[in-house]
DNA sequence: CAAAATTAGATTGTGCGCAATATATTGGTG
DNA sequence: CACCAATATATTGCGCACAATCTAATTTTG
């Protein structure tokens, strides 16, 4: 008992880290339970929605970059893709000169999405309530945090 | 196009939404990467450590408050909370008073292992590599965004 | 007090998320 | 050219997470 200094401080802080670790993770939630309304109309899942936003902005692509775009690996993407692609909304097929690789490609079905993607957002970021710059700060220091995170 | 004020604001606001909502989810991901390797030890996941957590503060609750408390149903909790019964870390009995309710308590081995889960929070607070004050200023904002969610 | 409505958990089914393993292809190396 | 390591994806198994449904116990109401 000869601690007059405080040391509990480690103490607190992983009190912290675990508070800011469930509010992280009860924050993903909150924002699937937001989303998921609204993506129920398109048929898709959050993380389908998210491999599409990248299919929209790139086409062709493999699905190693798509991992590395959502962190994810392929026990994960590959029934998720073949679900998108049971759903018609994407062609799965071997790259001819590295036949390792499968190029995943939009159909028409799957750009057509698109356009009723385009309203998701909205109805998000009324639920969010704050203004673009809170936010946008935000989003800023998770990023930073989530690359250390990465990074360790 | 006869929009001379800025009126893609919205579309900008969709973008930032999906950029927070990712940022928040693939920040998770990157804690529950962090905190793995630490839970191994103790044979738990994440989600059981935070009912342990809670368990550690608060014993004999029902399913219910955990559910309350970690945002989760009963189709999560009843095979987490049997998974933590079987490895003898807690009980699960019928409340006597009102049989629709379990009351969950914690065994001694359960009990013990708080100690070895003591040191899980430094590895954890070591990968943020951020100020106490930032961390706290992050976990704030996230909260109110949070509840804001929520409460939509 | 009996019927109806509410509440607490359990069950089932689907879809991630990830570790571990397997398979097939490619790119060196001797 | 045969061998070996590296690479890309697929498969399997486990544990959430949640919707939908079910059962049993309690509370409310007529």
């Amino acid at each position: 008992m000869t601690r007059n200094t405080p040391t509990n401080r480690d103490g607190e802080a992983s009190q912290l880290n675990d508070m800011l670790c469930f509010t992280v993770y009860s924050t993903a939630h909150a924002f699937n339970r937001v989303y998921k309304p609204l993506l129920d109309a398109l048929q898709l899942t959050y993380p389908q929605y998210l491999v599409m936003l990248g299919l929209w902005e790139r086409d062709g692509v493999t699905v190693k970059q798509i991992g590395e775009q959502l962190h994810l690996d392929s026990g994960t993407l590959t029934p998720l893709l073949k679900r998108l692609e049971s759903a018609g909304l994407v062609r799965r097929a071997r790259d001819a000169a590295d036949e390792r690789q499968v190029r995943i490609s939009i159909t028409p079905k799957g750009t057509a999405l698109r356009e009723k993607a385009r309203t998701v957002g909205h109805g998000v970021v009324d639920a969010c309530q704050q203004s673009r710059d809170e936010l946008k700060a935000l989003n800023a220091q998770l990023v930073k945090l989530r690359d250390k995170l990465n990074a360790s």
